[in-house]
DNA sequence: CAGGAACTCTAGAACGTTCTAGTCCGTGGC
DNA sequence: GCCACGGACTAGAACGTTCTAGAGTTCCTG
């Protein structure tokens, strides 16, 4: 016997076995009413005994609804990773399932929608899409799409984000309260998201009255951009800075140490996205932290009601972020 | 109009709108022979315009064979990111999907293996999981299974894995040669794999002499597992320690550092897996890499074997490894 | 004691594909 | 002019489910 050889046991099996009709062992499978309790008990003993497992796609083919949300996310993003845990949990509680398909570097979002697209979830939650609105709409005219960390201003597309610039004016107001004046910030790039960050940043620096101390680098979201920026604000460093992730604020961190400035002597350094390693004793970023399980259970509820056909009424719902102080950020130094 | 209201086309959707049968269509759809340049040129066309999708559950409900690999991934571990990236690669490569199930820290992994069960997956792959042996022979009995990232002493089960007995020799010789002797090993507590490291540490010891001075601390996978070893060690310090990975690491170098001690001045530090984050400047580990294009391409075509059913007869690949030597490793202080 | 109602169960259609076994037609050899 | 052949196409069964409609029971109710 190879492995794998033997035909998987289907419900006419199990019905034969059992001496009851196809029909009676879905009932029982489905958990539905229309079965006596002693029969039930005999089929499940027999579905146990012949290690029966319902095809979900036979399933999904009949009835028609899916019960699946197909979620792309991207490899390289470490604070994705932590919204799936986050979206197992929300689906589960529902009743539904997850698909998922992954964006890396060399497979890219459309080829990750067009896979789920196949499976015909039910709806789909994209996390951090960097695809054109056009393309989501398109996409959205055929089923639900629920878009997370990202603005989308379509009346087609739902959309579950952080309030983006409420968190760079946290970090900003933060600052501000340690007496620092030469505030500058490291965005994204083309990154999603980045403007945002970088409007909410500007906006504070507004609010205080900062406006002729406001300084944007160029910079994306790993760790050589957060170096990069690194080396050319130290031409002529600012007291404070804001970046876009946790993930360049490390690459800044290190490429600014060996330069000799003291964390958060010299430089006072704000993250975001509350990542796992910036919890890291040694880097112990100071940083502005998502609402993960709002975010995820929101995100799956909305997508929910959408497959129900409930008419929503806001297409986007915004999260307020938190700040989490930790060891990168001090007084400003003294003149 | 609501999103995701109206039915998606079907085969026979377009096969009307073409005029031609629904068996036709098909056979255009899968490029398969049997239809003129002419018609399938129409065919082609008319889909394109009702911007029809084939439905995989339903091809692979009548098909059979479903060109699908379950994978099981943890989460967690970044590692095993790296690991998805290559595997979508390989399976693209030979023309397989991949169907991914996570394993989070509140979803199992049997309930992770259970999702995919459903999906009728040609075969699995399962990246270091922690089932006992007799569930993953179980599993092996419905479907071809290979397992990366750990040992399985099963003839029915596939393992595509890195030679962490070598992984560790590499490391030790490696300090060895740097002049150290009191060398330590943290493992990896019950973590899969740890005691085949830790086997590999033993033997290096033993190979050099220095079996006297071999110190085993526990350990485990997260940075906190690293950072209570290396307070267990700082009561008496060794001038090398080799970790059971570059979270482990992380979590040790800081406490280490904090405590006064210079990297690699006074202790030298391996980790395991040139996890992305180990190459941050500022962390600069030196690290033992597996080779991530190797086991991954390995791991798929081995899938892809078993589900075209050859007889394959060494059931273990193992891959070396190698070392990556970075900026916490140096030679060892002077008495 | 007729007539439901409630319950348990079953037959058979349906879902959207692929596959098998054809039909139909034109062409070419004899 | 007959027959075999091959290419283009089609009808209908099949895959493993769920669903609809209904067939038998038993049991209550007036």
């Amino acid at each position: 016997m190879r492995a794998g050889e033997q035909r998987r046991p289907t419900l006419a099996d199990v019905a034969a076995e059992a001496g009851v009709s196809v029909a009676l062992v879905s009932i029982v499978m489905r958990d539905a009413p229309g079965a006596s309790a002693a029969t039930r008990q005999r089929v499940l003993e027999v579905a146990r005994r012949l290690d029966y497992q319902p095809d979900s796609r036979a399933r999904l083919l009949r009835s028609g609804e899916s019960r699946l949300l197909g979620v792309v996310f991207g490899v390289q993003h470490p604070f994705q990773h932590d919204l799936l845990t986050g979206l197992y949990d929300a689906a589960d509680k529902q009743g539904y399932e997850l698909t998922l398909s992954a964006v890396t570097p060399r497979r890219d979002e459309r080829t990750a929608i067009g896979g789920l697209l196949q499976d015909r979830c039910a709806a789909m939650i994209l996390l951090g899409p960097q695809i054109p609105v056009a393309e989501l709409a398109a996409l959205a005219g055929r089923m639900p799409v629920v878009v997370m960390m990202r603005g989308v201003r379509h009346k087609a597309v739902d959309v579950v984000r952080t309030d983006d610039v409420r968190g760079l004016n946290l970090a900003v107001d933060h600052l501000v309260t340690l007496g620092h004046t030469r505030i500058a910030h490291v965005d994204g790039g083309r990154m999603i998201a980045s403007a945002e960050r970088r409007q909410g940043y500007h906006e504070a620096m507004r609010r205080h009255g900062l406006e002729a101390y406001a300084r944007v680098v160029v910079g994306g979201f790993g760790e050589e951009d957060g170096a990069r920026a690194a080396r050319e604000l130290l031409a002529d460093p600012p007291t404070a800075v804001t970046m876009f992730n946790d993930l360049s604020a490390a690459g800044l961190l290190d490429v600014v140490q060996r330069h000799g400035l003291a964390i958060p002597g010299d430089l006072s350094v704000v993250g975001y996205d509350d990542s796992s390693f910036s919890r890291l004793a040694h880097i112990d970023l100071t940083t502005v932290a998502q609402d993960i399980d709002t975010l995820t259970t929101l995100a799956v509820a909305r997508a929910v009601e959408r497959i129900a056909g409930g008419g929503v009424t806001n297409r986007e719902i915004v999260i307020p972020p938190r700040l989490i102080i930790r060891g990168t950020t001090g007084s400003a130094p003294t003149p």
